[in-house]
DNA sequence: TATTGTTATACTCTATAACTATA
DNA sequence: TATAGTTATAGAGTATAACAATA
């Protein structure tokens, strides 16, 4: 290890060591997902959606019919917070909110036209946002990375 | 691939086609930080630590005399947020806020001897978090996970 | 004029409890 | 009794603006 150079003595503050956080993988998950985050609210906002409301757009539009609780479930929210996320899809004319015919409890949702449309609008942009922020991995990396992360969620009992 | 035994064919509600959505990395970021998110503030809650402020003391720890500025800085928080999180270590008498010399705007940040025990054990907790979180995946899988993570916090013009 | 710490504020995300209408 | 949707609410997390003291 060489001396830093004097030049840096003034105005080098001294580095923060930081090593004993980053030694933590939950930590680095945390800022780098941060960053992805951040990319992918600045990638939606144009297109008037939130992340959840584009994660519920995609849902609905591959499963019509679905009702509001099993998108939570699926989506992994309270079943109290989905409903200002279907309200907004709703008014937006993305989706529609229907009563199922043989049990007028659950409402079924479905993707308008537009809604369709949006969501390859909106999965054009997302892919556009992730080729950004994942272009410092390498292939083999990402592949990497993305089977650690459904190793992960397929949980702890699984291979 | 084996059909589904026919015991599931009355309740199985029809599985809900989420693969849109897992096709993002970012989408499978989010759901497998949340889970390592969940199990981490279960660890420290017993200590009286929240994850900011064990971030916090990890780094003051670390860093003898580092300004509220620099370790907001570091965590990539905002200054004015640092200040309830200091706040409540100093409350709790895990770090001390001092004057320095040199620069009476500048509050100088120490851990106590009951911080540096609070930090070793705390560590210890969150390590086992960790063994539990990652128990799924192999060295070379999380090794994997944690390089690629390094890559993006490094950003894109480094490699 | 810029920086450090601070306060106030607001907005998002998330979690819980409780209500209604159905089943 | 349990379920689906809804409302209200509270707690975190996060971001901005503005201020006082200091440089």
């Amino acid at each position: 290890m060489a001396e830093p150079p004097p030049a840096a003595r003034t105005d080098a503050v001294e580095a923060v060591n930081d090593s004993g956080l980053h030694a933590f993988t939950g930590y680095r998950m945390k800022r780098a997902f941060s960053l992805v985050q951040a990319d992918l609210h600045t990638a939606l906002a144009p297109l008037g959606l939130r992340m959840v409301s584009f994660s519920a757009l995609i849902i609905v539009a591959d499963n019509p019919g679905i009702t509001q609780s099993r998108l939570a479930q699926t989506l992994a929210i309270e079943r109290s917070n989905i409903v200002v996320v279907i309200d907004a899809l709703e008014q937006a004319g993305l989706l529609t909110r229907k009563q199922v015919p043989h049990n007028r409890r659950a409402h079924a949702l479905r993707a308008t036209l537009a809604g369709l449309r949006m969501r390859d609008k909106a999965c054009r942009a997302v892919e556009a946002h992730e080729s950004r922020c994942f272009a410092a991995l390498t292939e083999a990396e990402h592949d990497a990375l993305r089977s650690a992360l459904a190793r992960l969620l397929a949980g702890p009992d699984s291979g």
